[in-house]
DNA sequence: GAGTAACTGGACATTACTGTCCAGTTGAAG
DNA sequence: CTTCAACTGGACAGTAATGTCCAGTTACTC
């Protein structure tokens, strides 16, 4: 097996094909990822997705297994960061929302459409609702807060946030951080203190120009 | 004409198409009413639908019709009635959300995903999203909040909901009623008295045995 | 410069819809 | 008991997808 380093008469990638299928998600829903309309796009035919893909399934798969890896996993870490209090720990979990490489918005929002029509996909969702919305729970336990009260402000939080993108809000970070204070308030019944905020900022400031 | 106070040769009523549509737009997201399903289930030809109904795209307008009159205006009402403190308002607008005839949780959730899709429909959404919650953000403002602060609250309180079912959470109303001034406090940060949350729970009480 | 693996195009068969046409059927009104 | 408007069924044509088959076309490889 000489390796697909060579790459012989290759027109369009599988690469370029799960491009296109993630843009048309994002952008119109599961119902406009058809083969015809990627081939179109594509200005290729549609015998070429078969040669890299089994059938349409293989690639929707393939784009669940994408909000996997983006939208699970960095969240979930970022309720272990340490921290000295829960104002803290909270603009930790802001970091996220922050950052498109630990949470891809449009598409947990188009996952969420599209599980409106397909069982399988609820069932996987509601899961991964529940375990990002424990982990913020943990984290208000974790700072003396009753479950009770853990578990609504965390769904508060949580909420809110996948609401955001939902309303198509799209505010400038400048204005997100400005008002950022207010929700951490909402979210938890404290203000962050100076100190708390600037790193923050500081952080979010220092995503914005690694990109 | 003879009005249609006979009817002759009726198998399916129009508003049994419309009954049928919106159930498979609820529970199974617009992408599953098609006019030859809903024909089959109802057990009659497609020619039927055609006697009711200019097009598909006509039956589509008549469910988000539905939503319009369903979804909007109690909610709109619910903010003007008249309280003595934001946490007393705040359950006034609890009352919309306990009541499935003023908000219509699994439509509301339906009409988003297919928003998702279709541009015109997405405006009209926006539109309605920031009529509700600027109606909230208002009587957080009656009750002297500062602007910024009770956009704040009016979006979280209003996400909040919208992500209550987006989760597929189907607590029990007394579950609900038990955590509901923890969510009070949530959206204003002050606790409603034993009097308001005794009042709102017999607003309930009255609704459900009304059914 | 022949062979081969990696890819592509075009033709085909199939399915799931949509919408139209028109000839029925039926209940009530004259 | 005829007529007529309100409805229904079945056949037809059209469109947009899906997936399969197979005969090319490359660009490396020996």
């Amino acid at each position: 097996m000489s390796m697909q380093t060579s790459a012989p008469n290759v027109k369009v990638t599988k690469q370029q094909w799960l491009d296109t299928a993630y843009e048309r998600l994002v952008s119109s829903g599961i119902g406009a990822v058809k083969v015809a309309k990627l081939a179109a796009k594509l200005d290729v035919s549609r015998s070429s997705f078969y040669w890299y893909f089994e059938d349409r399934e293989d690639l929707l798969q393939h784009l669940i297994a994408r909000w996997r890896e983006h939208n699970i996993d960095p969240m979930v870490q970022a309720c272990s960061v340490p921290a000295q209090t829960l104002t803290e720990a909270t603009l930790h979990i802001f970091d996220v929302w922050a950052n498109p490489d630990a949470f891809d918005e449009r598409l947990e929002l188009a996952i969420r459409a599209w599980a409106g029509g397909d069982v399988a996909l609820a069932g996987e969702l509601t899961l991964a609702d529940n375990l990002r919305i424990d982990s913020i729970a943990a984290v208000h336990e974790r700072f003396g807060q009753t479950p009770e009260r853990s578990i609504v402000l965390a769904r508060v939080h949580f909420l809110s946030q996948i609401g955001r993108y939902t309303l198509g809000l799209n505010e400038t970070w400048e204005e997100r951080s400005a008002v950022a204070p207010l929700y951490v308030e909402a979210f938890t019944g404290a203000s962050p203190s100076g100190a708390e905020v600037a790193a923050f900022k500081a952080r979010i400031e220092a995503l914005d120009s690694s990109e």
